[in-house]
DNA sequence: CCCGTATGTCGATAACCATCGAACGTCGAA
DNA sequence: TTCGACGTTCGATGGTTATCGACATACGGG
């Protein structure tokens, strides 16, 4: 870096009353982003890359590191840190108890009907 | 119109069997379609200008007529001519019997949360 | 303290989408 | 048959979003 100044890359995570359901329509509506919450959701708590290979998007780092911020901040993710990886995993309960049925429902749907 | 063809301005519904959720979800994203099905659940069945004045979308006709494309193709609406008039209405069952609660969640979501 | 791994950020580009006005088609009524 | 109301289609425009490569930052291990 240039500057003696840090880049923290905190995470933002809106609190749970801040949960608005356009928001998170819209992040559910891209195919990746579907995808990746649908993966996360199987495989539990995952980093990055690897949650990237299961749900077999074939994106750059950048695109993925874009999508999950479109997640991140519309609620649906929660990010936390181990060490040099970020570990993403489902806000499930803020979701459930702010829109009951909508994960359960986006997760149940048959992959064909996706 | 300059030639002497009919352009016949059908009206296009999917069949239940193709309905997809990512279609319906990235339909529901706009916040303007998401007001014009959360007002015609209200109102039943409703004339086009009628809708879009009960919903407060103060936008064209013309782009309005678009939203209710999106939202038509995508399975949500049903559009039948009555006279000059579209007459559009919820595809409720339809929609019920692929994505049960989807349609509920939406609409008993309250407006503060949206 | 250098290195490799992991990931975020930036700037650019392209694709997509919402929006509009103008022109057109259709219908019912005068 | 002319008119007005209703709605669609088209072409253009601007704004948003998806995508990438390059670079920066952070961590743990040698």
């Amino acid at each position: 870096m240039i500057e003696g100044v840090s880049v923290l890359m905190e995470q933002v995570h809106p609190p749970v009353t801040d949960l608005r359901l356009s928001k998170i329509l819209a992040a559910l509506a891209d195919p990746g982003r579907l995808a990746t919450v649908r993966t996360l959701a199987q495989k539990g708590e995952s980093p990055c890359t690897r949650l990237q290979q299961d749900a077999g998007l074939q994106i750059s780092r950048s695109t993925f590191s874009h999508h999950q911020k479109v997640l991140r901040e519309a609620g649906i993710l929660l990010v936390r840190v181990r060490g040099a990886e970020r570990i993403l995993s489902l806000r499930r309960d803020d979701l459930d108890s702010r829109f009951p049925g909508l994960l359960d429902l986006v997760l149940n749907t048959p992959e064909k009907l996706i």
